[in-house]
DNA sequence: CACCAAGCTCAAAATTCCCTGAGTGGCCGC
DNA sequence: GCGGCCACTCAGGGAATTTTGAGCTTGGTG
């Protein structure tokens, strides 16, 4: 039971729609959230109260995401920045900065991927003991580590691409609850992927080559409706 | 034992029969209803008065769906909403997700799967206790299950079809009222749907097979009348 | 009682939905 | 560049679900 009195964060986006799904996001998965639309509201709006971090687009209508970054470190501001890029545009750049607390995104993200790291953020400045359990969800005989990025079924490894790993996660995070795969498609892939719905049966046929082959499974279809992870069928 | 003091919702539509029904439905259930028929006349009222939730149709004649919920949104403005939109339009679930949807409904919907999905998004702010409760049917021996979408007869388990699940929800939340084929009609199947109210009969049939099988049976007819779940014929 | 309306049962057609596997193209590492 | 893994697409087979229809039973009523 983690009784910390929610983390907040400022989104710092000028593009409305990102930032609303972002905020949106956030506050379903327990944060409290602000919202800036530029570089200059975004420091503003931390002089006003430190949040505890910063998911910050890299491209803004006045000064730039770094901008931002760099100004609010010279005032000894120590508050991690998750940054949003774009994929091409400068990824080395932000590799430089992402070396201390920091880390990145780039566009089009899915929820899951950013909520993650906003979590593996959050964590490291966590105390040591806080850390062990939160970072593995745990389910019956399947173990899935956040931090370590390793799944175990049984206590054996299973290896699963990226992909299948944030959904295992979704349902995991939501054991029990049977999830439409519209549900799914919105949270474990990325915003403006134009594809079907079906996309999400290849992927729950793959994970469950992977993980419910040769032991009871915990992935079950609730037909009409969705998928549930779960003991019993 | 819920002693919220009734949720305040908003319904957002054109067409004066949906918005009706809407509205009519909810406030059966137990809301308190306001209504509006463009998105000027929905952005006044949240002005004049916050809903819990809105209940938003995409298809309006002034500014559509996501605009609304965008400037709202924009305005810091949280109220969860949730949209009314077509089957077939693919990019409407990305703009809408984008818009701060926190979820959405197909045309044409069946009114106890809207309820259902309200209740759902109002859940999600309730705090953890609150809904382990809150989220189970129990009549007698009967249990139903509306997130986990099960179903347990004096602790077996009944696996039940989604339109036999919205039957037995439907019965369950009226139980000891008498319910005509038509009003169930109306409220289980979709409205515009064409065909006759026999195929309550059918369901029904099937319902019983599976519940009513092999114990007291909770599923009564009253002749000329309609059905009604309780203990005693 | 005898009739009719209402309800029940069940089978089978129609439809929708899900699983699977094969195929394509892209990216990354070698 | 080449090969392999990964992400994604697509479509067919098959299963579950929904709907229809037809025959049968039941209960109420005159």
């Amino acid at each position: 039971m983690t009784t910390s009195p929610a983390a907040g964060l400022l989104v710092v986006d000028d593009e409305p729609n990102i930032r609303d799904l972002l905020a949106q996001t956030f506050r379903l998965t327990g944060f409290t959230v602000r919202c800036a639309d530029s570089g200059v509201a975004a420091l503003n709006a931390v002089r006003a109260r430190e949040p505890d971090l910063i998911v910050l687009d890299v491209v803004l209508p006045d000064l730039d995401g770094f901008d931002v970054a760099r100004t609010l470190r010279r005032d000894a501001c120590q508050v991690p920045v998750l940054f949003l890029t774009a994929r091409d545009d400068v990824t080395d750049r932000v590799a430089g900065l992402s070396a201390g607390a920091d880390d990145y995104v780039t566009k089009p993200f899915s929820l899951e991927e950013v909520v993650l790291r906003v979590r593996a953020i959050l964590r490291r400045g966590a105390p040591a003991p806080a850390r062990a359990a939160d970072t593995v969800l745990r389910y019956a005989d399947l173990e899935l580590d956040e931090e370590a990025h390793r799944v175990h079924r049984g206590g054996r490894r299973v290896d699963l691409s990226p992909t299948e790993f944030r959904l295992l996660g979704y349902l995991l995070r939501n054991a029990g609850r049977v999830l439409s795969k519209e549900q799914i498609l919105d949270r474990v892939w990325s915003y403006g992927f134009g594809g079907d719905a079906r996309i999400v049966e290849s992927y729950v046929y793959y994970l469950r080559k992977k993980i419910d082959a040769d032991r009871p499974p915990l992935i079950h279809t609730v037909r009409g409706v969705g998928y549930v992870l779960r003991g019993t069928p």
